[in-house]
RNA sequence: GCCCCCGUUGUGUAGCGGCCUAGCACGCCUGCCUCUCACGCAGGUAGCGCCGGUUCGAAUCCGGUCGGGGGUACCA
């Protein structure tokens, strides 16, 4: 059997990471064994979705690159792929239950469920089964109250039991789940009926999907026998339910934290193989002693029985230094590229780049490659190379810490031994400055160059220094200390 | 209340009855390297929620308990 796999957000606010790491799982696991990866988009809920949000969630996987085998954009066997386009499908099944009896037409209003509850004292909440077995008069008359039914399913006797992928057998007993509606008075199917006859109709294999669905499993894998013997699904699918992303505390990491929404880390400059390897370590480990890999790697190691059950709390730190991890995997010329739009952005080069400014990118970036942990980092350690003489400025707090008297002799004295440098070159450069300042003056390297640095390049944390100058040129440094002077 | 899920250092995990005086990573603390930063290197810190049981032997199995989370909708 074919696995097939599907991820199906709601189109509603901005996507969250615990949104990536399902789809992460799901993808993982369809590429793992060759199968097929559906995305749909569940908006059913005309009133929350906007088409925002699903331009936002599209560019997610786009830039994260879990490409997907049926859904918006693409196409498939099993198009639409959108719910809000889905609506006759779902009335037709509907319709099907309630001629089936797998489904129920009830007339009740919650007050009249609730005020039954307390009377009978039941610990269960929920619905009583009170319009399980109507007569045609009981029904006439809720009809002649002009009363609107919704149509419940009718939960059977006994327990549930399945073998979740992630934890292992689960049982319900189905006393404690009560018929429930699929659909409201006005006709509007409900996610109860949309979600699973959607999976049915798209021949999902396995559902991966947050444990908050959990206890909604018995009724769903109820729901799927009907469906099955009506001849609307083929197959249940397995399910597997995958752990929380925690926030601060013992909270689901909501929206409200600023760490939750995905995009976010598009724009603070990680990398997508760096937000996916993290989120992958947040319940799934490739081995006992390592955690940085690639998606190659990941989808060849991946099994979602490896998934542990317990819920992840999100570590900035951590998601961070495995982004480091993975920016160290990148050749110079690959982080070149994908520095560049952040570059483009933040007005350090040009859009286009200028030739003369390609040509200085290509000798800066090895200096700046190795030093910068987020792509986000490059421009401010950049600038100093692009700027026109014009622009170029101090950083104030490094000036006023570096530029002191006992700086600007240092400074002094370093524009007098580079001043008549026969050649421009970072060697050159470094044997002048070293023996005027560290053999000269007497002072410790680290105390010689910072000032230096600060009336070159503008601040205290910069590439390397001498290298700095040769690519800054020799009329560009020269111009800048002597700037610092006054 | 009732049902279900979860429980290894601060965080994420490895562990599937002896290899565990519990491994790895992040964090944190010390150093080293070094023209700043970043990297790299060496070392340190800290954990099996608790109680019983099974067993020659338990982080690993069983029961209970406590704690956390989720569900309990004409939300998804």
């Amino acid at each position: 059997m074919t696995v097939r796999v599907r991820m199906a957000p709601s189109p509603t606010g901005s996507p969250h990471v615990g949104l990536v790491r399902t789809a992460l799982f799901n993808w993982a696991f369809a590429r793992h064994h060759g199968g097929t990866f559906v995305f749909r988009i569940e908006d059913t809920d005309k009133e929350r979705s906007t088409d925002e949000s699903y331009r936002a969630i599209i560019d997610l996987m786009r830039w994260l690159g879990l490409d997907w085998d049926e859904g918006p954009e693409v196409g498939g066997p099993h198009a639409p792929y959108f719910q809000s386009e889905r609506g006759e499908l779902y009335a037709d099944a509907l319709q099907r239950l309630r001629e089936s009896r797998f489904a129920y037409d009830c007339y009740c209003t919650t007050d009249e469920v609730a005020a039954r509850r307390m009377e009978s004292g039941s610990k269960v909440m929920g619905y009583d089964g009170f319009c399980r077995e109507l007569t045609e008069d009981q029904v006439e008359a809720f009809l002649a109250e002009g009363r609107q039914p919704v149509v419940r399913f009718r939960m059977p006797e006994g327990s549930i039991t399945w073998r979740d992928l992630v934890r292992g057998e689960v049982t319900f007993e189905t006393e404690f789940v009560p018929d429930y509606a699929l659909c409201r008075a006005n006709g509007d199917p409900l996610y109860t009926l949309v979600n699973p006859v959607d999976d049915a109709l798209m021949e999902i294999t396995h559902v991966l999907r947050g444990e908050d669905l959990l206890s909604s499993t018995p009724r769903q894998l109820a729901l799927y026998e009907a469906l099955k013997e009506l001849g609307i699904a083929k197959v249940t699918p397995e399910f597997g339910h995958l752990p929380y992303v925690m926030g601060e505390g013992n909270k689901k990491l909501s929206k409200r934290d600023p760490e939750a929404h995905a995009l976010a880390y598009r724009d603070q400059g990680y990398l997508p193989e760096g937000l996916l390897n993290y989120l992958a370590l947040l319940g799934w480990s490739i081995a006992a002693d390592r955690d940085v890999f690639t998606l190659e790697e990941m989808v060849e190691a991946f099994d979602v029985t490896d998934v542990v059950p317990n819920p992840a709390r999100f570590d900035l730190k951590k998601a961070d230094a495995i982004n480091a991890a993975h920016m160290r995997l990148l050749s110079t010329d690959e982080i070149t590229h994908r520095v560049l739009p952040f570059l483009k952005a933040d007005g350090v080069v040009g859009d286009p780049v200028s030739d003369a400014d390609a040509r200085l990118l290509e000798l800066a970036m090895p200096l700046v490659a190795e030093r910068i942990n987020k792509l986000t980092e490059a421009s401010a350690m950049l600038g100093f190379l692009f700027v026109d003489e014009a622009s170029f400025a101090l950083d104030p707090a490094d000036a006023e810490k570096l530029l002191d008297e006992r700086g600007t002799e240092i400074v002094r004295a370093a524009l007098a031994a580079v001043e008549g440098l026969a050649t421009w070159s970072t060697a050159a450069i470094q044997e002048a400055l070293q023996s005027a300042l560290i053999d000269g003056l007497g002072l410790k390297p680290r105390v010689a160059f910072g000032p230096v640095r600060v009336a070159v390049t503008g601040k205290r944390v910069s590439p390397p220094l001498f290298e700095s100058m040769e690519l800054l040129g020799r009329e560009r440094s020269l111009g800048r200390l002597r700037a610092a002077l006054g």
